[in-house]
DNA sequence: CCGATTCGGAAACGAACGCTCCCAAATGGA
DNA sequence: TCCATTTGGGAGCGTTCGTTTCCGAATCGG
């Protein structure tokens, strides 16, 4: 019953976050993240009750929809290597895109609010659980095929840090060819049958 | 001539730095700066003209300091692979540094500031350039000890990425043993004589 | 010991901050 | 067709922002 909203929560979210990303999220005002979703500044708190639950819901949305996109990344491929593989090209993607939401909004968030906003922090370190537990799965499969070598859990991590890296360097900028061939020797080096030495 | 200043510059840039790399640049304000350096408002601006500038110097003096270590460690190791282990026994320190200012400055920077602030990016990228030559040198001394595999820049980009992925799960929170974890799975991929499959 | 020069710091600037309030507009159930 | 209820949005709340201004204090060459 009542009024129906006349805004779209998704896209709403999608430009919050993408304003946050720009130009982090203590730089971001009000106003101009009313400038960016359309809404009014009262309109905004009725609909996400401050700043930083706004914050908080857009990071909720983004890694939600990452983890669901590198699931079907990995699930879909060929074989494990592949997966990671795919993986590796769409961070690659990602981390050599010119505009300011280049690189990866929850290293964003890591690196700007986790020492400091609680909130923020637990959202991280339960995504982090989560992208461990599917990239560590994939590792085991590979380990199993005999694609890869090594205690998949720490290797799955040493890919999870990695990743992160490369999207710090993309926030300074970074070539798709340059984040590629870091992805290559990280992989080169757990592959058994590599012809090295 | 004329009167002589009262306060330690490096002092005041080490507090500065560590308000922002605590809480954010954005979100410290000058008169948090004023709190934490024992500078009067004035007087950081008599003596750092802005706020912008003055974070520009503590990250510029942040990275020439870091630079400077590294190179006395990797320098003043047995071999370049026991180099890089005591470097990662630092990063893995720092990175499991209770703090708010656990992580890494540089890592902090670039995720709030690269992207959007010129001089910022300039300075990370001038950084960076230095330190993936002081570590390639470093990689290229251990290819031809045998120590290590790999072309000595890419695999260089590998370590600095991983070192720069673990900053990031500092922010989070990340144990001493987790790191170094991952930091062996990362040098056990490029040493020529390592005992698995 | 004086005068040029710099420093330290309190007060104040306009602007922008996060947020609240209030009211008109829009809806569905009675 | 009202009416209860919720939305949209603009004006305004008190506070804090980054920065400037101004002036007494301190120094050193003369």
């Amino acid at each position: 019953m009542a009024r129906p909203r006349e805004f779209d929560e998704d896209v709403v979210l999608d430009r919050a976050r993408n304003a946050f990303w720009s130009n982090g999220v203590a730089a971001t005002s009000i106003s101009a993240l009313s400038s960016a979703t359309g809404l009014s500044v009262g309109s905004i708190y009725k609909a996400f009750a401050s700043k930083d639950q706004l914050c908080a819901m857009t990071l909720e949305d983004y890694t939600d929809t990452a983890r669901a996109g590198l699931a079907d990344t990995l699930r879909g491929a060929a074989s494990p290597t592949a997966g990671l593989r795919a993986w590796f090209k769409g961070i690659a993607a990602a981390a050599s895109d010119p505009s300011p939401t280049r690189g990866c909004y929850a290293v964003e968030l890591a690196a700007e609010r986790a020492a400091v906003d609680e909130r923020i922090r637990a959202i991280l370190v339960d995504h982090d659980r989560r992208l461990l537990e599917l990239v560590a799965d994939t590792v085991r499969r590979g380990v199993d095929a005999g694609e890869l070598i090594g205690e998949p859990e720490a290797v799955a991590r040493l890919l999870t840090a990695t990743v992160n890296g490369i999207q710090v360097e993309a926030r300074k900028g970074i070539s798709y060819a340059d984040a590629m061939a870091t992805f290559d020797v990280l992989l080169a080096g757990l592959t058994p049958t590599d012809p090295r030495s």
